[in-house]
DNA sequence: AGGTAATGCTGAGGTTACCTCATCGTGAGG
DNA sequence: CCTCACGATGAGGTAACCTCAGCATTACCT
C-alpha cells in the first residue's frame, strides 16, 4: 500500500514538471531563447565571466557543447568571447551589455512565472514544499 | 521576498527532478531499456493492447514517432503488432507474455526505487507532498 | 633549456528522440 | 460509387547532446 502511494507521488512529481516546463517555455517565448541558452545565461548572470570548460561544468555539458551553446548566444549578440589573459589557451565567456538587460528581463519574467505557478499555495504550503523538496534533493 | 523564495522553489523542484531521473535511469539499466521505451510499456500494462494511435496519444507524442517505440519494443519480443478486427487500417500493439513479464518486473522496481527515494519522508511529509502536487498539477 | 605530457577549444561526425509531410490502404457519408 | 477522412509508415529533418582527433598552449621533469 505504500507502495502504490510512492508510486504515484512519482507520478504527481512528473505531472507536475511537465506542467512547469511548459510553463517555462512560454515565458521564454519572447525572447525566442531556448531552455539551454536560457540556462548559459542564467549562470552568466551569477558568476559573470567564465571559461568555457568552467561554464560547461555549471551546465553538466559537455566542452564541445557548451561551444555551440555559446556560439548561438554570440550570433544573438547576448555573449562575446574574450582571451582569458591567464591562459591563452582558454577563452572568457562573457555577458554583453544587450545580454545582461536579456538576462535581468528573464530573470524578472521567471519570479513572476514561479509567482504565477506556486501562487495557489499558501504559506505554510510553500515552506512545507521547501523543506520536503530539500530532504529528497540532498 | 517571496519572490526569491519562488524561484528557489522552482530550482530546488529541478534539482529533485534531476535526482528522480538518475535514479530512474539507473533503475532500468539491468532491462536495457529506455524511459521511452518503459513508458511505452508501463501504458500498456495499464490499458492492454492498444491501436498504436492510442498510444501515441496516451505517450503524448506523434503517432509516427510511436511507431518507431513499438519497432523497437517488437525488436526486443516484448510486443507484438496484430490487425485490429475493428478497422483494418489500424494496428493493435499488445504485449507479448516476455513483455508482460518485463513489464512486471519494472513495474516492481520502479515501486522499490519510488520507496528508496520518497523513504526518507515521514507519512506526514509524504501525504503533504502529494497533497501540494495535486494542487500545482491541476 | 628541451622534451613530454596535459589542458582548452573546436572541427568532424555520430546518436537519440522527437518532428512534419507525402503516400498507401481502408472506412464512411452523400 | 465517389469523394473525403483516417491509421500507419517511408522519407527526410532538427535539436541537443555526445566522442574523438587535432591544434595551440601551458606545465612538468630532468
Amino acid at each position: 500500500m505504500t507502495g502504490d502511494d510512492e508510486e504515484s507521488l512519482a507520478e504527481l512529481f512528473w505531472g507536475v514538471a511537465r506542467r512547469l516546463r511548459h510553463q517555462s517555455r512560454r515565458t521564454l517565448e519572447p525572447w525566442e531563447i531556448n531552455p539551454g541558452h536560457a540556462r548559459a545565461l542564467a549562470v552568466l548572470m551569477r558568476h559573470g565571466a567564465l571559461r568555457l570548460s568552467t561554464l560547461a561544468e555549471q551546465l553538466h555539458i559537455a566542452p564541445r557543447s557548451t561551444t555551440e551553446v555559446v556560439d548561438g548566444l554570440q550570433e544573438r549578440g547576448l555573449v562575446e568571447r574574450r582571451p582569458d589573459p591567464e591562459d591563452r589557451r582558454a577563452t572568457l565567456v562573457a555577458l554583453t551589455d544587450e545580454g545582461t538587460r536579456v538576462g535581468a528581463a528573464i530573470r524578472a519574467a521567471r519570479n513572476a512565472e514561479a509567482e504565477r505557478f506556486f501562487g495557489d499555495l499558501d504559506e505554510a504550503d510553500r515552506a512545507d514544499l521547501a523543506r520536503i523538496l530539500r530532504t529528497l534533493r540532498d
